[in-house]
DNA sequence: TAATAACCTCGCAA
DNA sequence: ATTGCGAGGTTAT
């Protein structure tokens, strides 16, 4: 017996887009607009019932997730006022426009630095394919009602494993990178929990000193964990994006953060993951449309 | 400092 | 069905 709560929101969310958007990896949708992850030792459904959202979750009751649940929604950050402090940007606003509800969250540290590590050279099914195959093997059964689902294995747990075993998982070349991360965030070399208010510059070469973790990475972690939002990941997306929208060419990682830093200030991360998935919608909308035309007319 | 290859597999499109 | 290409990067040269 597992009794939902509501809690009202007063912020845009659209979990769909938020939970779908790349920056996570565990939520599965179920039908009827329900979301189903994984939440530290919890197994979360959500769902929006008009202005307030409905929870439920086991072991732990839904009425003492709230606030935990609020944390990794963002629900704290004002997300209309940082719109507004965007929209003065085309591209962004459109980005905005076309998905108001699209939050950032606040992640666990470890999970979100194992889950970016995968994400090296990959996509995103890959990545969640991976993930939950790690999580399936290595992380501990939960169940809501009659869902039954697996915690993220914390770093020593995956320490404990040898590479090949993360091979097998699909982790491919970045099992040696998974590894060490594990280990190095189990033999606390690197305190990943002290990191969350710490500032930027002092949070990357931490991060950085990782085998397997460059400065996009590094940049994911600190965006969607360790609250830093003036975090810019320049991946394919994005560097696509800048180059085309905004004529940023220079390859050097560091002229573009520098770039974004000067053009989108503090909410960088906002920003960015506006541009992000309007860049990848627009390539999903071409892809179609193409498909469409060819199909339409073969001859074209 | 800048360019280039190599890295494991898998997803996806032909 | 089977094949071939490129993928949310990082490191080594």
């Amino acid at each position: 017996m597992n009794t939902p709560v509501y809690i009202a929101i007063d912020q845009p969310l659209d979990l769909g887009t938020t939970l779908n958007s790349g920056q996570c990896f565990r939520w599965r949708s179920e039908p009827d607009g329900l979301w189903l992850g994984v939440l530290g030792p919890d197994v979360v459904r959500l769902w929006m019932y008009g202005d307030t959202l409905g929870i439920e979750s086991a072991p732990a009751a839904p009425g003492d997730m709230v606030e935990e649940i609020t944390a990794y929604l963002r629900l704290d950050d004002d997300l209309p006022t940082i719109q507004k402090g965007l929209s003065s940007d085309a591209h962004v606003n459109e980005g905005i426009r076309r998905y108001p509800g699209l939050r950032l969250l606040r992640q666990d540290p470890w999970e979100t630095l194992a889950t970016f590590i995968l994400s090296s050279v990959s996509n995103i099914p890959r990545i969640s394919r991976t993930v939950e195959l790690i999580a399936t093997t290595l992380g501990e059964p939960v169940a809501l009602d009659r869902t039954y689902r697996h915690t993220f294995p914390g770093p020593e747990r995956l320490a404990a494993v040898d590479e090949a075993e993360l091979r097998r998982l699909g982790c491919g070349f970045r099992a040696p990178y998974l590894l060490r991360a594990a280990q190095d965030v189990a033999s606390g070399a690197l305190r990943l929990g002290q990191l969350r208010g710490l500032p930027y510059a002092e949070t990357l070469p931490l991060l950085t000193a990782l085998h397997g973790v460059g400065e996009k990475v590094a940049d994911c972690v600190m965006l969607f964990a360790l609250d830093r939002m003036e975090a810019f990941p320049v991946d394919r997306w994005v560097q696509r994006a800048v180059a085309q929208w905004y004529g940023v060419r220079s390859r050097r990682y560091g002229d573009v953060r520098d770039w974004a830093w000067e053009h989108f200030g503090a909410h960088a991360g906002y920003a960015n993951q506006y541009l992000f998935w309007n860049a990848r919608q627009q390539r999903r909308d071409q892809a179609a449309e193409g498909d469409r035309s060819s199909r339409s007319d073969p001859e074209a």
